[in-house]
DNA sequence: ACTGTCAAGGAAATCGATTGCCTAGAAGCT
DNA sequence: AGCTTCTAGGCAATCGATTTCCTTGACAGT
């Protein structure tokens, strides 16, 4: 069963010491080609592969990075996962996973076990409302905050650039002829909510317009977005354009908006937020809406961690950029 | 910056050689508890943690599993990888997560490097229409499938009962007073949706009936669902119940029935497959669904892979009932 | 022929924790 | 007192790979 092949074994049949065996398939040391080849060979014959827990203990470094996302695993979390599972994937690194499920307790019993493990850095992840304190202070490997952000603004945090997102919303409703624009959107308190309002308002200001109605502050959900068309039609505003806080508010109203009698993009034209393909696929007509490329910022976190293991650390937030996805409820 | 504190740094405040200090905080050895606790106390005022590699060179274990999805992580993924996390951190265990993409290269690059860092067991999961390749062959640790299962018997896959999900359907509908049940699913050459439809059919054969159309294969989608609509309503078929292959095919036809001024469950009783929350939620009226207990499926092949390090190992296929959920679709 | 240089590879220390074996001293027994 | 029996805890080997010296032996230069 446990036939675990050992570099000394390698050795033996090469004909070799295991330093020179380590020497030769490290590419390292002054060794006969000749000689790097007869212990490659042998390795090979063997399916030797070097005990990963040996070698960090010489070392030092593990080769190996934990990912921990602070509410529970969910569709934001998966994107991010994928892409830093990806970058890291590629740095030969593999990824230690750790649900905490927005229990500071499990949070710290999660750095802690990470650290025992000596991982060479971490990956924060998660949803919130609002940027999170540091996981930790003076921690001995560096750390990086995917999606969520850090309070403190030393802390290398990758974020969407919510308000970008919006003004890419707006640009395009702008750009397809609608003036009259609305926002319907999650809870004021929440943070990205505040944000993307604020994008929306700013890009109108700058054309010298303004919302057509106050913002529709609600929650994330569908029912809410089929509550806000009934309020939205009996406010007997005359709108032409919504620009929807998530695909979920955008469905609902999509849905509210159409048992009213209402066309769309016809007589109201329909932008959501997240590009949640469940949503913009199956709302009728497809969802015109704002990428946040959460893989993208998944990937870009991963590369800023591997920089900081590195010593080369970035500081600060860094916001990227979102990307609009036109569909057909915007179509001209 | 951060000097690892070691375990000689703690004997050495403690006053002890590092064996014993090693003895105390492991509660081995003959100690007084006056020497252990004095040891104890060291190692938490130095903030010790034990160096994960040095102690599984020398112990041979690493507390550590690989959890490789073959498919991308998606939605089905998520639960099973949160019930399996679950499952393993209460053991102590961490996880390394490998997403292989359904590439057979990638595959067998990540089980090269979760064996070379001796993980003590392995988890296989994701979506798959068919039975799998064993992924390896006379691996030196223990491998436990779930949700997808070995082509294998004696490897030890957790799956769900799809057929118990189809009847719990069934049966349900017939408790609500529904004869004339139609079943619309996805794609027939998929094992899901050939067992489902198989168990619907045995299941209304127990009770000496039939099918009120043939089977309505198409795909796992909303728009086939509200297709489906049109088709079902054109053959003049006389029908009370719909039982849905997914969720999605159910909301769809949920919105198709709708359109075409039927009332849900006036009229039509609808039940649908996954328990999607986004999906069943979404829905008017709120979808009845069976929930397959994919959270359940990962924690309980995180226990038999547990049983398996411990030796105690699982064969065979292990099918899991499924649960239904009531709500308005199929309300009296 | 003698010395210096260099290439090739071996020997052994090292990383940090665990653990089997051993010993000093205390306690028990006659 | 003299002997045995424990007990508490120290010593050192061990896990597997890496790495820093060292030691060869070959060869060139004078």
């Amino acid at each position: 069963m446990d036939r675990a092949v050992t570099i000394s074994q390698v050795a033996a049949l090469a004909g070799v010491s295991t330093g020179t065996a380590s020497k030769a398939l490290n590419g390292r040391g002054a060794l006969r080609p000749e000689t790097r080849l007869r212990v490659q060979q042998a390795a090979e014959q063997l399916g030797f592969v070097a005990n990963a827990a040996a070698r960090s203990l010489q070392t030092g470094r593990t080769y190996t990075v934990g990912m921990i996302t602070t509410d529970s695993i969910g569709r934001f979390s998966i994107p991010l996962l994928i892409g830093a599972e990806d970058a890291l994937g590629a740095g030969q690194m593999s990824v230690f996973l750790c649900d905490a499920r927005d229990d500071p307790i499990r949070e710290q019993y999660y750095l802690r076990t990470l650290l025992s493990r000596k991982v060479d850095g971490i990956i924060v992840t998660g949803r919130r409302t609002q940027a999170r304190q540091p996981i930790g202070r003076d921690l001995p490997v560096p750390v990086v905050y995917a999606f969520i952000s850090s309070a403190d603004e030393r802390d290398c945090s990758v974020v969407p650039d919510e308000a970008d997102g919006a003004r890419r919303a707006i640009r395009h409703l702008l750009a397809v002829g609608r003036r009259r624009i609305a926002h319907v959107t999650g809870p004021e308190h929440h943070h990205s909510a505040q944000v993307r309002a604020a994008g929306a308002v700013d890009t109108l200001a700058a054309e010298g317009l303004g919302l057509a109605t106050p913002v529709l502050y609600g929650e994330w959900s569908e029912a809410w977005g089929r509550q806000a068309a009934g309020i939205l039609l009996s406010t007997g505003a005359d709108v032409d354009a919504v620009f929807c806080g998530s695909d979920q508010v955008a469905r609902g109203l999509a849905e509210g908006l159409r048992d009213a009698g209402r066309a769309i993009p016809g007589d109201i034209a329909l932008v959501g937020f997240d590009n949640w393909d469940v949503m913009v696929d199956g709302s009728r007509p497809a969802l015109t809406s704002v990428d946040m490329d959460l893989e993208g910022i998944g990937r870009s976190a991963a590369e800023m961690l591997l920089a900081a293991i590195n010593g080369e650390p970035v500081h600060g937030h860094q916001a990227r950029p979102c990307r609009l996805v036109p569909r057909a409820s915007t179509a001209v």
